[in-house]
DNA sequence: TTCATACTTCGATCGTAACCGAAGCATTCT
DNA sequence: AGAATGCTTCGGTTACGATCGAAGTATGAA
């Protein structure tokens, strides 16, 4: 009624339950099309295809016409941020989709959350590289130290090419199973596609899991051991 | 339609213009009774009690009952920090609640968010305690050096004791006026508390706003000096 | 006790937006 | 060219919820 920015249309925008889902759905990281977003929001397509318009027209997502597909994703990683942190209220509020319970360990255990790995072994792999001396961690703040840059070339991962990104390198998320930080930001990105170029791990299609082979997830493991 | 959190209920509470207004003016910080908070989403007293309790048992507000005065607050600083968090995005996407333009001058120089100060002098603060070696930040992580605490010692405030309280010392909020940091957490309301206890800034009733003495301005600029 | 204030609940109205069937474009494949 | 796929637009129905008037409850003041 008086000044300031107009928060009740992002909000309207995420409270109808089939833009949620679909919103939801993308923060799985890849485009997705507007079909398969309007399986994902459980509505036909003509419906999905108005939501998708209010949707891009809001600033929340962003489109990209490919042949006779058109993909989209969340426009932002500000977005994306947006709808984790949302998650994580929701979650901490009791609000499920479902009845709670002992729900889909697979996607507890890792699953993609935009572009980068969460779930327990996000949050492992953070603590993991804090505990090593490799991140250091203020606060919510996140810095990769010398140690760490020369520890991450060992992996295969170039920091320095990294830095160069105007999209910052380390990010803390907050994961809303584990109800802990995770790594986001280029850095996450890159970890998550170093270990998937390996083959230590893959997305599972049509969901957010990750599931590693056997190897890799020995690997992983000694890789990124728990501070005792 | 799947598995995870209801992001869709939290989206639908603050999606309504009403309620959306309402919670923009607890994020003022203070406690405000049903019949101030009607007027502020521009509704009659029977339309904003059925609001007010559905934000209620949503999780975005706490209440409490004080003679014949129901007063509410936000639920949990992590609340504000999703409604600034929305704010920004909004602001970023050109959703205003009025056209844009030169608005409210007093509003971006000094202002109350939740219960620290934000806006230019709060970006300001946090900037000048960064670069004097006060505060640490990394990416969005802040922490007080034994060097920031000695000062703050001297302004009167003591960290040690702000330590001790569950909430975290130091936070980052994201102003949507400046759309970079200012400092939150208990440090950040200690502040803002110090200062108005000097009598240096007192609040607007009915607004947002900060206003500085003379002098407390003069005091502050010299306390917070802009890096060069 | 009586009155006033602060707020809630009830009941009814009204508008908006979510929804889908059907038809219309656009792109690609054959 | 014709057919198939992917998506958008149109039209009409439906349902939900925001709204307020009026009546009801609780607390405090006179």
């Amino acid at each position: 009624m008086k000044e300031g920015p107009d928060i009740a249309q992002i909000g309207a925008l995420i409270g109808d339950p089939a833009r949620a889902n679909m919103l939801a759905a993308l923060t799985g990281g890849r485009a997705l099309t507007a079909t398969e977003l309007a399986a994902a929001g459980g509505i036909t397509l003509q419906t999905a295809s108005t939501h998708l318009s209010k949707l891009e027209t809001g600033g929340l997502l962003a489109q990209r016409k490919q042949g006779r597909h058109r993909y989209f994703t969340l426009a932002d990683e500000a977005v994306a941020r947006l709808i984790e942190s949302m998650m994580g209220l929701a979650a901490s509020r009791g609000h499920l989709r479902h009845q709670p319970g002992p729900k889909d360990p697979a996607l507890r255990k890792a699953r993609i959350c935009y572009d980068h790995l969460a779930g327990d072994y996000g949050v492992r792999m953070l603590d993991s590289l804090v505990a090593s001396g490799s991140i250091d961690a203020i606060g919510d703040g996140l810095a990769v130290t010398p140690r760490g840059e020369s520890e991450l070339q060992c992996i295969g991962i170039d920091v320095g090419s990294l830095k160069s990104s105007r999209r910052p390198l380390c990010r803390s998320c907050l994961d809303w199973s584990e109800r802990r930080a995770h790594l986001a930001g280029s850095l996450g990105k890159a970890l998550l596609a170093n270990f998937m170029e390996k083959g230590w791990a893959r997305r599972v299609p049509e969901s957010r899991s990750v599931v590693f082979s056997p190897e890799g997830e020995r690997q992983f493991l000694k890789l990124f051991p728990l501070e005792s």
